[in-house]
DNA sequence: CGATTACTTGAATTCACTCAATGGCGGTGG
DNA sequence: CCACCGCCATTGAGTGAATTCAAGTAATCG
């Protein structure tokens, strides 16, 4: 399967969780024209303050939105993984209002934001199962704001490990626990408003609690119900429809 | 002028901020069936985990949507004030992902989600239009991500504070730099993870600088510019096209 | 007017931060 | 192939910003 093909099978996936598409949908997506593109680790995409023509889809790797404060500090306010269209809202925001970059080497896929535009004007449901999309990442951001605005370090960054090994799951790039990871700890820090001095720290007591197990660049988590619990996770906020993991576990063989 | 056309009308200012809708577009959103409610402060609308018919937009006080941790700590992720739908995510989004309460006393106009459904699916440029709304909220939610992760308490108050009177400012709800401010200190801790004796400090704090003045329900930033320096703030992130404060100020007359 | 809620202030504590030094790993080039 | 460099992760020590607990004052409402 070429890259290109790749990479809409996977938002075509996501789309697809709460209703089918029809072929000739399906199609306009196919025939996006797409520009693939492979990225070093923390190259920035897109500025904030950019007025891009082009949006991204990620197909391989990880990305993250993140702003800067005056004095420097970073906050990344979204992690984005396969399938994810990370400024999708160019398609309505003339400006883009945060940084994004990739925190991995990864690839992605570029098209006209223009051309999307389009499609989803002819085709409404398309551009509802967009607009959803959308909802589905402001659903995240709250979390986001609940972890980083009310919970400790220890259970922020636990809450932080599930989100993302379920969002994973949800695209089939989980093997029994174990996914790839990708992240440097800075990262993670700036992800959760911590030091990565603290994160260190914290990610030791999580190992040593047998709750992760990090290798080279892959994490596994051994017991998922109890690092939820641990990260006081409850994922109705991701609005997984239940059979869009059992869809893609079938796509995937 | 009754109350349901003057949320409506609100509703049109704000989407009309990026283009003029026609004739028929608006009669389509004047003709939305509305029942107006009265609530007192601190009343839950729709609780988390909700799967509800009818959504709402905000007429007069403000609202909030926030999200408890186990141990009862409370975080706000949003601050709702007139002329918003605090749960526009029901139209596509079968359950609500937080709750949503009244932070002082308001009104409210619910109305049916399958009514506003169908005018979306009949008026695309409308739909486009609320799009709009929902991606400028999740903008927001990135700049709160991006406050309570990463500013310290006297920057991080001074940045709400500035987004909350430059939007009221968009809805001509601002004079000469006073504005209704029937917000408790523990709410306002709770939108800024803070606790609320820090809150308190902190304003005591402001207020002695004269960066505001507070009285009996309203606030006054005698220097706007100078409380954003304090609060690092630039709107940018609120997507205001400057048309919209203009044609506000005209309507207001 | 009494009861309740909101705000203020002080004191002690704690969680996470900064600074600083060290160890490990991988890549690069002599 | 090894030495070196740079990035990432780890660990220790000291600090500090914001917390909790507790008490008391002011404002609001029935």
């Amino acid at each position: 399967m070429s890259n290109t093909t790749q990479i809409i099978k996977l938002l075509i996936l996501k789309l697809e969780s709460v209703f089918a598409l029809t072929e000739e949908e399906r199609r306009a997506l196919y025939d996006l024209p797409i520009q693939v593109v492979t990225l070093k680790a923390n190259q920035d995409i897109v500025c904030i303050g950019d007025c891009p023509l082009q949006s991204f889809v990620v197909l391989k790797g990880f990305a993250s939105s993140y702003k800067l404060t005056p004095d420097g500090h970073r906050q990344i306010m979204a992690l984005h993984i396969p399938g994810d269209i990370p400024d999708l809202q160019t398609l309505y925001l003339k400006r883009i209002d945060c940084s994004i970059a990739s925190i991995s080497p990864c690839t992605v896929g570029f098209f006209q934001v223009e051309d999307l535009r389009r499609v989803c004007e002819r085709y409404p449901r398309l551009s509802a199962a967009f607009w959803r999309d959308t909802l589905v990442g402001a659903s995240i951001l709250r979390e986001w704001v609940l972890n980083v605005g009310r919970r400790d370090s220890y259970t922020r960054i636990a809450h932080l490990l599930c989100e993302f090994s379920v969002r994973l799951e949800a695209v089939g790039l989980v093997e029994s626990g174990t996914f790839e990871f990708s992240i440097t700890q800075a990262n993670l820090a700036d992800a959760t408003g911590l030091s990565a001095v603290h994160m260190s720290r914290a990610l030791k007591a999580l190992r040593s609690k047998g709750l992760i197990q990090s290798r080279r660049m892959s994490l596994t988590v051994p017991d998922l119900k109890r690092l939820m619990e641990v990260g006081e996770f409850d994922s109705h906020y991701l609005h997984l429809e239940k059979s869009a993991t059992a869809r893609v576990s079938v796509a995937a063989q």
